[in-house]
DNA sequence: AGCAAAGGTCTCTATTTGAGACCTGCACTC
DNA sequence: GAGTGCAGGTCTCAAATAGAGACCTTTGCT
């Protein structure tokens, strides 16, 4: 029995062009600008605040009720992400008390053709993941 | 100056079909289907495994290599949720010591098609982005 | 004066993550 | 035949993050 199992790893390639950028030699991940855009854009509560933005804007207590069970904190949170990478816009309202509205950009409306299709691939094999859900056992 | 603010909240649709079944009464999010599956899809480290895997078949090692700021026991949950859910497969080698490798399934290649999405829409936008996060003073 | 309302912040606790030591089983060296 | 190395994990403990919910602020209404 060989002592070293041959590891037929990406060596030379899946068929898919060059070395990724990511493993080039001197590559810092922490400053990777795709995972720091994804670390906001594909998060557990962002995802959700998109999804309810884009059937509307919305103000912040309207989310609240929107998502039962998000935190006020995360909230704030979230939308302070998303406005900070220009994706969401906050509006105040001089009204008393002042009301804030938050409505997708132009940028953020973009973002949506891809996040939804992600949404959409998950609700067409739910059923599917279920079963292999059931079969697994470790 | 009017005491209550006009909620002009998607009340009445923002021009997307009927109530999404998410807002209907008696839906409980915790048991949300799609809700269950992005959280292991669209999670930090897991998206990083995907792309590493789409690139070609991986060893346990071999990942924990290519994602240099991993934790060993991130990668064993991520690979254990990503197995369970169908998405990669885990075959065991019977060398010495026993090698395991990861691979995705047909079920993860689909998936990779609006994943991939994502990140290419991270990668096309993170230059707005930056700007974005530059202009932003809380 | 006292209360209510929107949109937060603050504090305290519970859950997740991360770092890294340790485990297992076998082939190989000495 | 004791010691060492390796793959692929698990375990423990500390640090970071998320959640629950009290509290804050400003102004209009009663």
């Amino acid at each position: 029995m060989t002592r070293l199992p041959r590891e037929n790893l990406p060596e030379g390639m899946g068929g898919h062009g060059g070395t990724p950028v990511w493993r080039q030699p001197g590559f810092d991940p922490h400053d990777c600008p795709v995972r720091n855009i994804l670390d906001h854009v594909a998060a557990k509560w962002t995802v959700l605040i998109l999804l309810e933005l884009h059937i509307g804007p919305q103000r912040f207590n309207a989310l609240l009720r929107a998502l039962p069970d998000i935190s006020r904190r995360m909230l704030t949170q979230g939308l302070r992400d998303l406005e900070r990478d220009g994706i969401i816009d906050r509006t105040v309202f001089d009204t008393r008390p002042p009301a804030v509205e938050y409505r997708l950009t132009a940028l953020g409306q973009s973002l949506m053709q891809p996040l939804l299709a992600l949404v959409r691939w998950s609700a067409d094999h739910g059923d599917v993941i279920a079963v292999a859900r059931q079969r697994f056992r470790p």
